[in-house]
DNA sequence: CTCCCGATAT
DNA sequence: ATATCAGGAG
């Protein structure tokens, strides 16, 4: 596991690397940002991004999408994948949004996962992304990280990941490194082929340290 | 735990 | 061919 002062280290790197860093997903309001959100489960989101244009062109509000047949958005956002369970939970989500939020995206995490089709995860992306409050949302890419520099156990939760982030990395740095660790993760230490040789973190990286002994017995 | 699922990279 | 992608519901 990081100590503190490697903790240090990789926050520094990280900031380095991706200095500006922020959400990928398109989006031009709440609204938009947590149906995004919604959509990008399972998929990349170069792909959501392909998709969004045209539908938050057709759909603008709660009641737009509750306006056609549910088989009439599930081939709007079929190329996404997932594409039934999505749509019906973005008609589930609007329909709650008018009967139970006014139309508008509830700003507290508790009401946010009383929404169809939102976790947890997607929970702190809106509180982050959207309202500026602090979060951490543990995605793939947050867990790999996590566990492979050794923020955490190999055998935690997205739930103890989140927790351990939260406690090893000061509040006010919480949103900017979770988009660093995105960044990071998505780019540079990638599932299939993580760019250990040319990692400037590979000397405090457990799992790199396991790559490399690996590679030389070769 | 399984299921949902198409697009893309390897 | 197989793994992976800003997960969540049942």
């Amino acid at each position: 596991m990081l100590n503190r002062t490697q903790i240090k280290e990789v926050l520094n790197t990280m900031e380095n690397m991706y200095p500006d860093a922020e959400c990928e997903l398109t989006h031009s309001n709440s609204f938009e940002l947590t149906i995004a959100v919604l959509l990008s489960a399972q998929a990349t989101d170069a792909l959501v991004n392909k998709v969004t244009p045209s539908l938050f062109a057709k759909y603008k509000s709660p009641e737009d999408y509750l306006a056609v047949p549910l088989e009439e958005l599930e081939q709007d956002i079929r190329r996404i994948g997932l594409f039934r369970s999505k749509a019906k939970n973005i008609q589930k989500l609007c329909r709650s949004l008018i009967d139970d939020f006014n139309g508008e995206i509830p700003r507290e995490r508790d009401e946010l996962v009383k929404l169809a089709g939102v976790g947890r995860k997607t929970a702190n992306v809106v509180t982050s992304v959207a309202f500026g409050r602090p979060a951490i949302a543990v995605d793939t890419h947050v867990e790999r990280v996590s566990k492979r520099l050794g923020f955490c156990r190999w055998k935690d939760s997205v739930l103890e990941v989140e927790k351990a982030l939260m406690k090893k990395i000061p509040e006010a740095e919480w949103s900017d490194t979770h988009h660093r660790m995105i960044f990071f993760g998505r780019y540079h230490c990638k599932a299939q082929k993580p760019a250990c040789t040319e990692c400037p973190l590979l000397h405090l990286c457990r799992e790199g340290k396991k790559r490399e002994k690996k590679a030389a017995a070769q």
